[in-house]
DNA sequence: TTATGTGCAAAACATTTGCAGGAGT
DNA sequence: ACTCCTGCAAATGTTTTGCACATAA
C-alpha cells in the first residue's frame, strides 16, 4: 500500500513535492515515534540537501491535515507517528523511547470529563510511563 | 496550613532557602498550572533579584523530591502543580490553559497496559483536550 | 504563470550550566 | 567551616522564520 497516494492526494491545497513524499514514506517505515531530528536523519540519506526547516514545516503541515500524528508526550522533543487511528502510548522513564499501547480506547471518559469541567471536550490521550525491556535488562532492580 | 513546613522539612538534604520557600508558596497560591517563566514572574514580585536559573533548578528539585508535580503536557513549556495527588488535566486547544479534571483515577488500565506491553508499567497520565469556556465565548461556533 | 515549497541561515524560545561569591546548617 | 545554593551570563537544544530561488500545478 502507498501511504502517499492514500493520504496526500486527498489534500487539495498541498503539493506533492519529493520532500513531502519521502518524509511520509520514511515515517511510514518505522514503528518507533521519531523526533523531527530523527526524521531529518532518515530522510537525509535519500535527500542529502533537504533542510531541517523543511522537515519541521512538513511534519507540522501533515499533522495539521491529519495525515500523521504529532505526539506531545513527555520529554523535550515532539514525536511523530504515521499511525493516525486513536491509540495510547508508553514512554520509558529511563531511555525515553515511546511505544504504542494496544488497549481499548476509553470512550466513556470524555463524557465524564465533560461533566467534570466547563470545557467542550474534544478528546484525550493517555501516556503510560514505565521501564522498557531493554532498560530493565541493562540495569536490573 | 503551611506547604513549606509540611513538605520541605521532611527533605533532609535540601536547604530551606528563601528562594525555595517563596517559589513553593507562590505555586501553592494558584490553581493554574504555571510554566517556569510564570512562576519566575510571580516570585520576582517578592524577590526581584532572583534568577530564572534558580527558579528552574528549584522547580526541578522539588519535582524530583515529589513536593510538587512537573506536568509534561502538550505545548512547548513544562508546567508545575502544587497538587501532587493523582489527577488528570485538560488543556484548551485554543489558548493553552491547563485545568484539573476531577474524574476517578482509572486504576485498572495500568494492568491492562502491563499485559499489552513488555514494559514494567509505573503509572499513567491522561490529558484531555478541549475548548475552555472563555475561548468558546470569545469565538462561538 | 503563479502560488506554494525549498534550502539556508539567522532568530526566537525554553532550558541548562559554569562559575565566583553568598547563605544555611 | 563546609557544603549547598544563588545570580548572572553564556551555552545548549529545539523549533520557527525571512528571504531569494526553485518547482508543482
Amino acid at each position: 500500500m502507498s501511504l502517499m497516494e492514500n493520504t496526500m492526494e486527498s489534500l487539495p491545497n498541498m503539493r506533492l513535492t519529493t520532500q513531502r513524499q519521502i518524509i511520509l514514506e520514511e515515517l511510514g517505515k518505522v514503528t518507533s515515534h521519531p523526533t523531527a531530528n530523527e526524521v531529518y536523519d532518515m530522510v537525509r540519506k535519500r535527500l542529502p540537501r533537504i533542510g531541517l526547516g523543511t522537515v519541521y514545516r512538513n511534519l507540522e503541515l501533515l499533522a495539521d491535515s491529519g495525515v500523521i500524528l504529532k505526539l506531545e508526550v513527555g520529554g523535550t522533543q515532539k514525536r511523530f507517528d504515521a499511525t493516525v487511528h486513536p491509540h495510547y502510548h508508553i514512554r520509558c522513564a529511563s531511555c525515553g523511547k515511546v511505544d504504542d499501547i494496544d488497549i481499548p480506547v476509553q470512550e466513556d471518559i470524555n463524557m465524564a470529563a465533560s461533566h467534570a469541567s466547563q470545557y467542550e471536550v474534544l478528546g484525550h490521550h493517555i501516556e503510560f510511563s514505565g521501564i522498557c525491556y531493554t532498560c530493565s535488562e541493562r540495569k536490573p532492580d
